[in-house]
DNA sequence: ACAATACATTGACGATTGTCAATGTATTGT
DNA sequence: ACAATACATTGACAATCGTCAATGTATTGT
């Protein structure tokens, strides 16, 4: 569940989200997101850092270009973790001893 | 957009995401998610309000006590935004001039 | 070899966040 | 009316986060 809680983080910024929407239609390159968000390259680095580290982006590097994508596999993960844990509550959960509160 | 950021800034917490599975399969009251995990009093409250703010949680209020419950419908539109956003891209999105990068 | 390019790393800063102790506010039972 | 209960609010603190300027590291073209 902590892997769920850290691309949640991933997730939780308004930046991040845009650069996702903008792999999310095809492959991009570090350059390419910096010219479409107004941020310095130091700091679209770090934003790629953090979506790579929590897996909802894959690299691929060709010379000195990085090429972006969106991992569609971890992110049907946490489609499913939210439907499945939060929505649906598969996992039946013991419910702990519910108090008499009316 | 940022409506979604807010909604991943209050999943980004294992308590809170402890919280939304206790409460996904019955709706339980404050004193009770406080028993299953263990915060002080403030602290539980201050994640419900949380919750509450971005949507995620319905509450019901019956004396001295406040019933929370998952709002389905709101986690059903997280839900759809990763699919349609950042898996599909559906929006599709006018790929602004991609660089001549290889 | 050298300059230019694409990106990473470091260090610093203000802002935000999770947590708690203390205190406040309704509501219930006696 | 009064004590107890369930929860909210306030204020404080350490920790984390987003951002940038400065600098470092490969890689390419000349």
């Amino acid at each position: 569940m902590k892997e769920y809680v850290e691309i949640f983080k991933a997730l939780a910024d308004e930046n991040r989200l845009k650069i996702l929407q903008i792999i999310s239609g095809a492959e991009h390159c570090a350059c390419d997101i910096q010219d479409q968000l107004n941020l310095t390259q130091p700091t679209i680095s770090h934003h790629m850092k953090v979506l790579q580290q929590v897996g909802v982006v894959n690299v691929r590097k060709s010379g000195r270009w990085m090429h972006y994508s969106i991992n569609k596999e971890k992110l049907a993960l946490v489609w499913h973790f939210i439907n499945d844990n939060l929505v649906n509550n598969l996992n039946n959960n013991i419910v702990v001893s519910k108090k008499e509160c009316e």
